[in-house]
DNA sequence: GCCCATTTGTACGTATGTATG
DNA sequence: GCATACATACGTACAAATGGG
């Protein structure tokens, strides 16, 4: 699923995207060790701009949630 | 004293950028609840954009040495 | 080893919004 | 109203790492 977001609303398009993303991770649609889609699919599928979705994968990098491997993907975070 | 990045070396501007910065606060050539200089003023001191100033000031932030407050500046932080 | 496509990382430019003074 | 300053968000380009052919 990909729910809109919202442009007009008070909360920043990187949060909104964040948080999808996120209840994605914790509902399992995304899954630990598995990639997320990348920042080109994610900018495509949301209509937002890179910026906006790196700003979203960072958040996410902060709490954990996923790890960035350069060359090859972000990944939903496993275990450790 | 405003010492030269080098956009020819390994180290990311913007990691360059944080560590003169770091270093000017905890020499105290930048004191406590004392404004850090303007992204505006970093952009033209060091000759990066914007979004490297950012970045760095981004970093410090995280480590907890500086405070931003919208509207006004970018603050060394205090003590409490 | 080399080329190429994909993907993340870095860097810059510009515009607009929001808050303070 | 205006200037300053941080926040968000759009765009572009190139570098670096990975993997397939």
């Amino acid at each position: 699923m990909a729910a809109d977001l919202d442009p007009e609303g008070p909360v920043p398009l990187y949060a909104q995207l964040a948080e999808v993303l996120r209840a994605q991770i914790v509902a399992g649609e995304l899954q630990p060790n598995r990639p997320v889609p990348s920042e080109l699919t994610l900018q495509q599928t949301y209509g937002v701009s890179r910026d906006t979705v790196r700003h979203a994968l960072r958040v996410l990098r902060e709490e954990g949630l996923v790890v960035a491997v350069r060359g090859k993907g972000t990944y939903v975070a496993g275990q450790g």
